[in-house]
DNA sequence: CAGTATCCAATCAGATACTG
DNA sequence: CAGTATCTGATTGGATACTG
């Protein structure tokens, strides 16, 4: 990768890219400190598999803070870091314009996630 | 795609979704109207059809403009529609705090971008 | 409860060649 | 100049079954 254009928005997206991340900082952002189940009751459609790696992700990149209660049986929480907290702002900036954009592409006649 | 948990981040993240998409937004955001192959000079690694494709998409969701002018050699500009200058500031946050995360990344050793 | 492991299908991305 | 078309390899995502 040569530095020439690697803005820092690359790299935004590079933290970011997935499917789900977003949804998942979405409700960490708004209901704080979850534990694993809890997180995939709350996006109905995730696989086990892809809550976890997509958690394992966010966890690399010390966005999400990963809590191992060692007990029987087992209980993991996950929370934002305080570094992670950071990306709210950006998380409602998407919050809002992908609400307005949802209005804008239905006054259109404009399909936008049903594939 | 049930409408449970359909937020507008859902909706913006696809909108946004692309390896590109948020480096091409970037570059029109700083430059204004910019031709097919000025774009293209200006993001060294991103093949032809590569440009192509994420630019349709990105018109077809009315976030940027493309004008064609009828003529020999043709020239092609694209531009931000007043609705895609709306994620400026979603790409402004993103911008800054991925420079962020780039230097809090390598601080920790840890990284990002290089696969 | 909170995961792994496997396998498979779908999508994405890159290289290359061609065109009005 | 600004694309299309085609092929192929890589990456992602989903379904399902199993486990400490």
């Amino acid at each position: 990768m040569e530095d020439k254009t690697c803005h820092g928005v690359e790299t935004a997206v590079h933290a970011l890219v997935g499917k789900w991340k977003p949804i998942i900082l979405y409700q960490l952002m708004e209901t704080g400190t979850m534990r694993f189940n809890e997180l995939k009751r709350s996006i109905p459609n995730i696989t086990q598999k892809m809550l976890t790696t997509q958690l394992r992700e966010l966890e690399y990149h010390k966005i999400v803070h990963r809590e191992v209660y060692p007990q029987v049986p087992p209980k993991v929480e996950y929370s934002l870091t305080e570094y992670g907290k950071k990306i709210i702002p950006i998380l409602q900036s998407m919050q809002e314009w992908g609400t307005a954009h949802q209005q804008y592409m239905r006054e259109n006649d404009i399909q936008t996630i049903e594939k």
